[in-house]
DNA sequence: TGACAAAGTTAGTTACAGCTAACTATATTA
DNA sequence: TAATATAGTTAGCTGTAACTAACTTTGTCA
């Protein structure tokens, strides 16, 4: 088979492909200082972690040239940006956190959480949009119950 | 004001003092070898380690000696350890995961997760209990969703 | 008690991930 | 088109976290 071996990638990485497809959607070109300022690095930084990407082929790039997500790239960014979505909804709609409390979660939560747990928080979503339709309203009654 | 700040300890610290926590709970005394087996690492990485945890006074420890956690460590240790088993119980009695699975997503989320989160997790947890007890069997349905 | 094994430490290396300061390339505009 | 500002890179540093190999300490038991 020819199955390319998903490749271990490091949650700073992650970050870096986040933001690359995050900005290459927004604007459609990545550049070097919007993703510097975007993750909170210096550019230094960005240089350096183009160069990673680079080497392990999930970004093109060339100095002082335009960024790209190679193939592999962006599916592993869209991956993460799956997960962060997910559980910044899960945390919002189901547990009720605050928007930005859960946006900073889920920021940190994408990273260390698997696609088993991810798919079932996602399940769970739905799980409770359905029951809402059919009358019954677990979030409702679950926020309720959180006040006392 | 006295209050001691809480200081920031990076994950890795935090699985060195769960580590210890959790030795010292099971068998009175936390060893060098048995902390490196217990997370997978070498003596070595320990040695460092303990060092680390002395300098932030989260543990006591002179070469050659005992091993204890003092009082902020133990704290920080026991928030750990607290985490874990709300994010294992809901992901096992909730969301259905494996318990391996939920095993070592709990250890990677326990690092990444705020207060906030985990005690709407412990709520989330708590609620479904309390529904079923009042005849309205959440898990159960939402297992049975999956199943399609 | 002395030899030996087990436990623990030290020294030195690697990789990652950030930083600042100084340099280079690019782009704008007068 | 030449000056300049902006963007990007490089070099060098720091701190964390792991490793192996070699050494020291401790503890056991013959």
């Amino acid at each position: 088979m020819t199955a390319t071996k998903k490749q271990n990638i490091s949650a700073s990485l992650e970050d870096y492909l986040e933001a690359i497809f995050n900005l290459t959607a927004e604007s459609k070109t990545a550049r070097s200082k919007d993703i510097a300022k975007s993750l909170g690095v210096s550019r230094a930084s960005v240089t350096g972690a183009l160069r990673l990407l680079k080497e392990k082929k999930l970004a093109n790039y060339e100095p002082y040239g335009f960024v790209t997500l190679a193939k592999s790239g962006r599916a592993a960014a869209a991956e993460v940006v799956k997960k962060h979505n997910i559980l910044k909804t899960f945390f919002v709609n189901v547990l009720g956190i605050e928007i930005e409390t859960a946006q900073k979660a889920a920021c940190r939560a994408e990273h260390a959480l698997g696609a088993k747990v991810i798919s079932q928080l996602l399940n769970f979503i739905e799980f409770t949009a359905k029951e809402n339709k059919n009358g019954y309203d677990i979030v409702g009654k679950f926020w309720k119950f959180c006040e006392k």
